[in-house]
DNA sequence: TTATCATCTTGTATTAATTACAAAGTGGTA
DNA sequence: TACCACTTTGTAATTAATACAAGATGATAA
């Protein structure tokens, strides 16, 4: 059985070509998409492809947890379909969202607090590397 | 001299009225209100105020370090007036924001890296220990 | 104190992400 | 193969945020 389609039975969600093609997306690009380059990327091969149905696919991904929605970016929504907890920066320059291989060490402390904790986010804001080479060759 | 118009005169912003209301109502709410919340309060006692100079104000504020903008909402920026470093929970339930009195310890090691970072945000995400409690009596 | 000018405030119009909704289409099951 | 619930599509509506122009105001210098 295909791949995504076993990731999509497993979680009980109805198998659609639109949803396989938005899973095969997420899994191929890693670089942390937002909804309209997801959008625009599928209609190339889709041309009937409605962006409801974009918004709708990822509501159901992440009520099942598998994709995380990054709102690190003041304007939209970010996709990330590595699930494991890892942290992320964004630079404020040329818009890049870039992984961050740490893991908070608090969440056992916090999870022992009143509230319940499903997400864990941590982001970093400033300007990458390569931005910053940029501004001093100028 | 009053206390916010010297806050205003130390970062060189121009003192206008509005200017003084926001920075007084972001100092005596530290309940992390939206823009929405910050213009309908001040709309009460300045009736022609308008909502772009309540952006224009928050968006000076921020240039100049004295006030903080999480993104933790999917929907909207909130404001903070407290800029020491502490992290954040958002209820899905109710829509609170709590501090969490904790500071992320890989700030030293991140800053050695090749990107310069500006903010550092740590947000959880779940239901707040008063919406498990209504949940439970239910 | 007053004139001046740059800056600020206001109100309206616009943009852009997201959501609502209804009609047509489709997947899974009996 | 027929049925039904669910999905997709396209359009309309909502809402946060931004753009912009005209009028108002704060700081400075004469």
């Amino acid at each position: 059985m295909d791949k995504y389609v076993k990731i999509l039975k497993d979680n009980n969600i109805k198998v659609t070509p639109q949803r396989l093609e938005v899973l095969r997306y997420l899994d191929d690009n890693k670089a942390h998409p937002n909804v309209e380059k997801i959008y625009s990327e599928l209609k190339k091969k889709n041309p009937s492809l409605s962006k409801t149905t974009v918004y709708n696919t990822l509501d159901s991904l992440k009520e099942h947890g598998l994709v995380q929605v990054l709102t690190i970016s003041p304007t939209e929504s970010i996709f990330d379909s590595v699930i494991s907890p890892h942290h992320h920066f964004l630079c404020k320059i040329c818009g890049a969202v870039i992984d961050i291989e740490i893991e908070c060490p608090y969440i056992e402390d916090i999870l022992k607090g009143g509230h319940r904790i499903d997400e864990v986010h941590g982001y970093f804001k400033g300007t990458c590397e390569e931005c910053l080479n940029k501004k001093e060759a100028q």
